[in-house]
DNA sequence: TCTGGGGTCCTAGGACCC
DNA sequence: TCTGGGGTCCTAGGACCC
């Protein structure tokens, strides 16, 4: 047996735990810049406002209803999320955490001498008690139909918060009426297709012939189908993989079109990047830098050049990310464009102790390692970016739009909330 | 005016080897 | 006129997830 716990509304739920006065009121997150709605209370969603809407677009609904918008504050929700995890893992031998929001359970064995909706009901209450942060758990043979099961919870289950798939003549049940689309692994063009094809509900697909499957969904969709059978293919896993590739990017606050300003933007991602390359341990062999202008802007000239640069030697030295992507920003530059974003992606990752030599070139790396790590620790004393490169300037005038960021509640001690006793 | 930022896995096809 | 039978590795593109 397998759960899922998820976060109800996560984001939106984190920006209630210390303003509870917003409780019954509307509220939405927004994404980086805030451009997009990517979280939603349950009023929210009962007005209709879709997943991913550009806020701008729902100007007038929010006038109307007083919806509350916010910045998306990352740190808090970061946070949060870990105190949840921590909660929740406290109920379980085995676990894995799948995203900011959500856990699989292990419960292997745990039906032979729990009852299991007791259990996850006490989970959701300690968890709630702790954190203020509403779950609902899922309860399932495999990963998938655990999924599905975390599904049917908002739908049927919402006084108890837990859905049980006990046995096959369960999962039947429950998944006759069960929207493919909505199964964990079927996105829209999958969802398209099997529609097209008949397979409307998850049952009539656990029942597709597997040769179908096969040829149309591949491997994936073949293990999807079987999941729904009651076979586990998809393994808890416990312990996150290195990254085989790491990305840092973002949006700018305004259009940017001057060198320079480019220059801090991209240096601060290569930092970072190198940053995450040195948290799991691991080296790059190439950078890769590119640049967009405003795909939405259709009056304006189009550019979406990206370059990639070979390393001499793998390398998670800030200094040499930096100086390797501000070479690939120079050579793809082109003044007179209205630039909207920039990145980095770090690529052909090894171990870093694994490192390959190179007969004609300079090996510094022990000498690099020492800095890195004086720098890494200065920063976690001292908060991000104390100490950074000069490339990264101070102004930060290609920084993010957050006109409605909430305070960091727990990680700053200046944000930490005050109680008056003798006013209560 | 205003539209996010990360990731994974699989497949087909091409280039190459003997 | 007729032109084999194995492989590997890499990349681009497309599907998916949060």
């Amino acid at each position: 047996m397998y759960a899922l716990a998820d976060c109800n509304n996560f984001y939106a739920s984190c920006e209630r735990v210390f303003q509870p006065h917003l409780e019954k009121v509307p509220i939405v997150v927004l994404s980086n810049n805030d451009g997009c709605v990517v979280a939603r209370s349950h009023e929210v969603k009962d007005l209709g406002v879709k997943m991913g809407v550009p806020i701008f677009m729902i100007k007038d609904l929010v006038k109307q209803h007083g919806i509350k918008v916010f910045s998306s504050n990352y740190v808090l929700y970061g946070d949060i999320s870990s105190r949840v995890m921590s909660t929740i893992s406290s109920y379980v031998q085995n676990y894995e955490v799948y995203s900011i929001d959500e856990v699989f359970l292990d419960f292997t064995g745990f039906d032979t001498n729990f009852n299991l909706v007791d259990y996850c009901k006490e989970i959701r209450y300690v968890v709630r008690r702790n954190t203020r942060i509403p779950i609902s758990i899922g309860i399932a043979p495999t990963k998938t139909l655990a999924k599905a099961a975390n599904k049917l919870v908002k739908k049927r289950f919402k006084d108890t918060g837990v859905c049980y798939l006990k046995d096959q003549d369960d999962v039947k049940e429950m998944l006759r009426d069960f929207d493919v689309g909505d199964l964990w692994g079927v996105g829209r063009q999958y969802e398209a297709l099997l529609k097209k094809h008949g397979f409307e509900t998850a049952l009539k697909l656990m029942n597709a012939p597997d040769e179908w499957i096969r040829k149309n969904l591949s491997v994936v969709g073949l293990r999807l189908v079987n999941e729904l059978r009651g076979v586990p293919c998809i393994d808890l896993d416990e312990v996150p993989a290195k990254k085989k590739g790491i990305c840092v990017s973002r949006s700018f606050g305004n259009m940017i079109s001057d060198l320079s300003i480019l220059e801090e933007s991209l240096s601060t991602h290569a930092n970072r990047a190198s940053e995450k390359l040195r948290e799991q341990g691991s080296n790059c062999g190439s950078i890769s830098v590119f640049l967009h202008t405003n795909r939405f802007r259709s009056d304006l000239p189009q550019y979406f050049p990206s370059k990639e640069i070979e390393l001499p030697l793998a390398t998670n030295d800030a200094s040499n990310i930096i100086s390797a992507a501000q070479k690939a920003l120079e050579l793809i530059y082109k003044p007179g464009y209205n630039y909207k974003k920039c990145g980095i992606f770090l690529n052909d990752i090894t171990p870093a102790d694994d490192l390959q030599l190179n007969l004609f070139v300079q090996d510094d790396t022990d000498k690099k390692n020492k800095l890195n790590k004086s720098v890494d620790s200065l920063n976690k004393k001292y908060g991000k970016d104390s100490l950074k490169y000069a490339i990264q300037g101070t102004k930060k005038e290609w920084k993010l739009r957050q006109e409605n960021l909430s305070l960091s509640y727990t990680t700053r001690l200046s944000d930490v909330p005050c109680v008056d006793l003798n006013k209560s």
